[in-house]
DNA sequence: TTGATTGCAAAGCATTTGCATGCTA
DNA sequence: TAGCATGCAAATGCTTTGCAATCAA
């Protein structure tokens, strides 16, 4: 383990987090959490997966889920679900916090931010005598490009049934 | 399946259900659907098997399952995900939509409901052009109860790590 | 050298499914 | 009587754990 490379921020926290809590630094580490600051995503576990294969085959996905647990709490990541049963993962490090919009025709997943939401929120916890640690909102509904599409073969009666699992689990961006 | 005494309005709208999809009325359904009603909390499948056993130890927890899944169909339960791995329900026939304050420390479940905070939620979608279908807020937190008792043991400098998967998991009021 | 790390296989959970038997309409 | 419902056991899918071999500090 020898690089000379000027290390970026988030490798900095990480290696500080992995110090402070006596652990060790391996290449295993430092190539997941390279390819997940690289990928602008809701990654799964799995998808994580994959991609870190593609660069080392030999990494196993234990190795994977465990590294994701680590950057969580160093506060590089953050855990998201979707409401499909599996866990995504999204940068936290120097990125505002933000809500999401789910489609459930395409699994589409906006992201989204408002100061007021979040003002309301903290006071209808104040006003419960709540100490907010996080919190979470997420809106599920139909995007624009899927009503439009929807509009055009507008006759069929079936009734909508909103199916976030599968949707979600699909496509995550 | 004889009974003369008057149907609640839930059991009404349960049959109706049931009728409209060719599917049949059963001993077991009606039992789940009573013991489910009789119960203001926010019930795993788990919780509710328990409660149903205890009235007919003979149904099945798959059942169970398959119940729950039609009451949410019918429109008398809600599904809610808290975080701890496992779907709960709730009551959702002429029941207000509100949202949810989970105490990491204790597990307790608070329930608000704010019209400025909807509203902005709608605004938001409208925004994004995004037909919202349903949507699902979540703030979690340490309650006025246990804030108080944490205060008195003041100074243990162990860092606070909320963990919800468990918390949640032990206590669902 | 020593204790943390890794990858594999096995174990754990919550939930779903296959299937023979039982029961409703 | 026909076909849905039930309960059991087995299967599934995601995640965690036990363990022997390996590796960082």
């Amino acid at each position: 383990m020898n690089r000379q490379e000027p290390m970026t921020e988030e490798q900095e926290v990480f290696l500080k987090h992995i110090q402070k809590k006596g652990l060790k630094r391996t290449s295993q580490r430092d190539l997941i959490l390279d390819v997940f600051l690289r990928t602008e995503a809701h990654l799964s576990n799995e998808d994580l997966y994959r991609l870190v294969k593609q660069e080392d085959v030999s990494v196993g996905q234990t190795t994977v889920y465990r590294t994701l647990k680590l950057l969580t709490e160093a506060g590089l990541a953050r855990e998201v679900r979707f409401g499909d049963g599996r866990t995504h993962y999204e940068h936290n490090y120097k990125h505002e916090h933000h809500d999401h919009m789910i489609c459930s025709e395409c699994g589409k997943i906006i992201e989204f931010y408002s100061a007021e939401l979040e003002a309301l929120q903290d006071a209808m916890a104040a006003k419960h005598r709540f100490a907010v640690t996080q919190h979470l909102l997420r809106i599920i509904g139909v995007c624009a490009e899927c009503r439009r599409s929807k509009k055009q073969k507008a006759n069929n009666e079936t009734a909508f049934q909103p199916n976030v699992r599968s949707a979600a689990g699909r496509v995550s961006r």
